[in-house]
DNA sequence: CGTAGAGTTGACGGGAATCAAAAGTAGTGG
DNA sequence: CCACTACTTTTGATTCCCGTCAACTCTACG
């Protein structure tokens, strides 16, 4: 099924989303207190499939995303081709927000994914007659400063124990059993969210599941055994 | 002359900033076109001696600044003491900016500070009545939050002399020439800006000058001597 | 079964941290 | 003016965490 989504988007065109309609859909109950509604009546709903770009780095910041379903990465990058992955976006959550008109990291598709793609025009009219729209494309914004903050923190501080812990308990559910769901992104993706290499990564997941703290059922399915444990690594 | 103001302050009460007086100030020339002149109307002038609160970290965040004079740093700390400077702030910019009601980061004054103290109600109250001031916020937010992705990068893939030539080039003015003026901050400062230590910034700093790209007239005192040179080590 | 990509593991080296001490700087008081 | 103290900065010696290089395993897929 997402395979024959794989191959409509690559029939079309190199990478390129497939508009499925203009979007009627309403905000799911979960987010329906979060979002004015009437940005329900607007958008378009695209497919992504899996690595393929949403915008790059430099194109023009024209669109406002949010997530119906699968994983996206923002990237940027070094000259000499080193990447970071600033963040990761779930399900429900607001992407391509920029200062000026040009996108300053890239987007990509983690996973597949199916977005509902916000003309930005539209929304800064929309924000500026209705004030409680506006207010929560700020706090948007401002939540995701703040995890570029919290990251800035993990970064420059942690050591790899603590980055992986905290990175396990970021995408673990926030209850206390903190059951995981498949991971959808890859070593290397793990590692550039990091700052480590997926040696390290790697590595350290062995090290955790040695200590008894996880499970590694298969490589992309983890299971936290001791999630009080794991969470005082996190430092 | 700022001694003074430093003996005003410890008398006030421990690190309490004086009240000079309630804002009446214009913004200066260069801010005019970039902050609603209503905001010259409101606020109250605080000053801070060197190394004093602004706020701590769980402070409520029911105040928004802006710096008249001095440098301003946010900090964020890990449960065992390590510190991490999140941004500095020169003179124009605003501060304080949070999505809940509690500060996530504490914000100290590297050197004597003065600031203006807006209250977050009023400037709420404010930007909902006025578009072009709503926008000035929500761009000075999302620059914050640009300036955080960016460190992102710098945090998790730059080597140690990459990261300090950032630093320098961040600070010295954006003309070719790239003057410098006095740093502010210690050491210390910059090492937990960048995510170093004091022993690898000060050697860096030394390797920079035995290449001749920078000259270290005093430990504060840095004059570049090859912008080109050091632009290229950026990456 | 064979290939390709993802992930794991091991051996080794290097860059930055740590530990330690000297040198420079500023503030204070005689 | 200069000694005395406290602090910041620099420099050196050593350690160690993580990166690099390389080989091997595992899984998916045709």
């Amino acid at each position: 099924m997402s395979r024959s989504l794989v191959l409509a988007c690559n029939c079309a065109s190199e990478n390129e989303p497939v508009v499925v309609g203009h979007a009627v859909i309403r905000p799911k109950p979960e987010y329906h207190g979060n979002w004015e509604s009437l940005l329900a009546t607007t958008g378009s709903v695209l497919h992504f499939s899996q690595d393929s770009d949403i915008y790059g780095e430099g194109a023009e910041a024209d669109t406002l995303y949010r997530i119906v379903s699968g994983i996206v990465r923002t990237c940027s990058f070094l000259s000499d081709g080193r990447r970071h992955i600033d963040s990761f976006y779930d399900e429900g959550d607001m992407f391509g927000f920029e200062v000026g008109h040009v996108h300053r990291l890239s987007a990509e598709a983690v996973s597949d994914c199916t977005v509902i793609a916000y003309r930005r025009c539209t929304v800064e009219r929309l924000a500026a007659e209705n004030n409680v729209l506006a207010r929560q494309m700020f706090s948007c914004a401002m939540r995701n400063m703040a995890h570029a903050q919290n990251h800035c923190l993990l970064l420059a501080r942690k050591s790899a124990v603590e980055k992986v812990a905290t990175f396990l308990t970021e995408w673990a559910d926030p209850s206390p059993r903190m059951e995981m769901k498949a991971l959808a992104m890859t070593r290397q993706d793990i590692a550039d969210y990091l700052g480590l290499t997926i040696e390290t990564v790697s590595r350290t997941l062995s090290q955790l599941e040695r200590d008894a703290m996880i499970e590694l059922h298969t490589a992309r399915h983890i299971r936290i055994r001791n999630p009080v444990a794991l969470r005082a690594l996190i430092a």
